[in-house]
DNA sequence: TCTGGGGTCCTAGGACCC
DNA sequence: TCTGGGGTCCTAGGACCC
């Protein structure tokens, strides 16, 4: 029989930043967006104090005075680095690992023996998790993600199950869905709930005693398709991780934004860049991409400019100094002059295929594989040496217009700021 | 004053073809 | 002057996820 586990890392980033900072545990602490601009993660003390997922902090600057609340800036090198951690370790009790997430994987425990030994196999994973990266984990056990997902936030919410939570039977699964609220089930979002809500749905259990086809009229295949899963129906299976089909690379700026021409473009320069390296990460090609800046949406007493401006590539290739190029053309072909404040721009890279079927065009002037050559060597020496040592000289000195106060040490990564434990 | 970043999937509607 | 209908492909936008 297929079974899936889900395994969610508690409260995630904050978990983190705990993690070198254990005197910070069981006090309330938060992670900030970019920019420290909203709350990314939550302690449970933070939540206690009803402290909202996504609220800009200048609206809780009194909380978080009032309640001594620890602030962080987020820290994506540190996170990126501890998920690795947790990712490996949990591959060790699965032959298939699927990552979701930075902070979740779906694990295959298709015939891996009964209930009983199944739940001391699961909390052996949660303990091992712990004891390994100081990260806790909640896993949830049954037939299909999406319950799966309901199990994992009873593990996460009810200590008795010491951190795996199994749904096996029928009765346990309409149990849960009796106390499962709708909007929290995994595919309802904010307006799936509103909808149901004029019906009188209000937990799971509701939802899938609706009728089949209403719901597939109502909500579409994707609906549809939460439904059965929450009736035990697999229908997202545990593939193979997928190439991504779209790569973006965005930042929002600090303050008034950019207003200079040439540090917009450096910027377009650097997410271009970025995207490349992901690009070549996953050992892939673009054909198209698109460039965007704007102006803030919050501000009416400003002019508005929203550049958004698509290319198609003669030639894929996932090259940065030909990335780069495109991207600056297309910002060039767009910009207008204006006086006009940027506050966000970016760049994504789509029609994404692998990189060993890249057609080559008779009338290429350029010698493709001498570019790979000099890229793959670029590509050494960054990686040895930190990104960012070898790059085009249009990405100037990659020092973004970007607000973080709070971050913590790169505890993990940066030889400069390892822990230093005091004898 | 201050409002994140990176993805996926689905659908409707227009363009285009025969 | 008359001005169908079906199929496919593409794109923008919405809804969802973390």
């Amino acid at each position: 029989m297929p079974l899936f586990g889900l395994a969610d890392c508690n409260n995630f980033f904050v978990s983190c930043e705990r993690v070198f900072r254990p005197d910070l545990n069981g006090k309330p602490v938060l992670v900030l967006s970019s920019n420290d601009g909203c709350v990314i993660s939550r302690s449970n003390e933070t939540k206690a104090l009803g402290i909202k997922m996504g609220v800009p902090l200048f609206q809780i600057r009194k909380e978080v005075e009032k309640y001594g609340i620890a602030l962080f800036s987020s820290n994506y090198v540190l996170y990126g680095d501890m998920s690795r951690r947790v990712m490996s370790l949990l591959s060790c009790y699965t032959p298939k690992l699927d990552q979701y997430s930075i902070d979740e994987a779906f694990i295959d425990f298709s015939d891996m023996g009964d209930s009983k030994s199944l739940q001391k196999y699961g909390q052996e994973i949660v303990k091992s998790v712990a004891k390994g990266t100081g990260i806790p984990i909640s896993l949830g056990i049954a037939s299909t993600r999406t319950l799966a997902k309901v199990a994992s936030k009873f593990a996460k919410k009810y200590k008795g199950y010491h951190g795996c939570c199994i749904i096996d039977t029928d009765e346990k699964r309409q149990k849960a869905l009796e106390l499962f609220e709708v909007g929290d089930v995994f595919g309802i979002g904010r307006k799936m709930k509103e909808h149901l809500s004029k019906y009188g749905i209000r937990t799971a259990a509701d939802f899938a005693r609706l009728d089949g086809e209403w719901v597939r009229s109502a909500f579409s295949i994707t609906g549809y398709r939460t439904w059965r899963e929450l009736h035990g129906e697999a229908c997202i299976s545990l593939d193979e991780l997928p190439a991504k089909k779209s790569i973006c690379v965005s930042r929002s700026f600090a303050g008034e934004g950019i207003t200079d021409k040439h540090k917009l473009e450096e910027a377009i320069a650097n997410f271009a860049s970025d995207c490349a390296r992901k690009l070549r990460e996953q050992n892939t090609i673009c054909r198209q991409m698109t460039v965007f800046a704007y102006t803030s949406r919050f501000r009416t007493d400003v002019p508005q400019d929203f550049i958004n401006h698509n290319i198609r590539l003669d030639i894929g290739t996932n090259e940065t100094s030909e990335i780069i190029k495109t991207a600056i053309e297309g910002l060039r072909e767009n910009y207008r002059n204006g006086n006009f404040a940027y506050k966000k721009a970016g760049v994504i890279l789509w029609d994404i295929i692998p990189a060993n079927a890249v057609q080559g065009n008779l009338f290429d002037p350029r010698n493709r594989s001498k570019l790979s050559a000099l890229q793959q060597t670029i590509d050494e020496i960054n990686r040895r040496n930190g990104r960012g040592t070898v790059r085009n000289a249009v990405q100037g000195d990659n020092q973004l217009n970007i607000k973080r106060e709070h971050l913590s040490p790169q505890y993990t990564t940066n030889w400069d700021e390892i822990l230093v434990v005091k004898g």
